[in-house]
DNA sequence: TAGCTAATTAGCTGATTAGGAGAATAAAAA
DNA sequence: TTTTTATTCTCCTAATCAGCTAATTAGCTA
């Protein structure tokens, strides 16, 4: 599988974006990432996989715990395949056209 | 099914976003659209099927064709989903910051 | 060492998906 | 009316996915 399709694919789940939200304020552990869904340990596990596969999350080793991050260049990737579609919804997108190319 | 995870469902197919590239030069035909790829004409009809479902794509109807068009609309929604992350992959992103608020 | 906590792995179920073949539908053309 | 063209529908298989429980690994602590 290409890096796109891992990554929209990862995107692609509300527990996954949930996920990379907790993340982005910080590193935080499985368990406490676990914390606020309805869901068991294994099955966050299981998300935060998808998520690695993706290059999405990065996960360190501190003791028994394993706090993960959040790696941006995926998201990078994904954010200018779209972008190149902008001037289907933006009629005004000169101007960010303009600014991007900078 | 949320409307943002449909839409990155349907981007985590390489043929799927080859449809869309193609269709962002214009509408086309079923047939059109199933030539590059070696598929039969069944599967990339699924695969429209995926497109509409997240309304990524229109289809209209003129004698016995369908001609298919990109909508924008959802691209424009992942698309500032994933700008909202843009922090942690630009260190400069202020400048842009700035120019989104206006 | 034993016991505790953190996290993963293995294996299961039910649902969904991608691909195919072939039949069916719908409109145009002969 | 028959034929051709465009597209979809139905059914099939193999693979994948989201969730679960139970068992396992890894490291800390007493």
């Amino acid at each position: 599988m290409d890096q796109l399709s891992l990554t929209f694919h990862a995107l692609a789940d509300p527990t996954r974006r949930a996920i990379l939200a907790r993340l982005a304020q910080g590193e935080v552990t499985v368990n406490e990432l676990a914390e606020p869904f309805e869901l068991r340990l294994p099955t966050v596990s299981k998300h935060l996989k998808v998520l690695q596969r993706a290059s999405l999350v990065s996960q360190t080793r501190r003791a028994q715990w394993r706090p993960c991050r959040l790696e941006p260049a995926p998201l990078k990737e994904a954010a200018e395949w779209v972008w190149d579609y902008r001037a289907f919804w933006d009629e005004s997108f000169d101007r960010l056209d303009e600014f991007l190319i900078r």
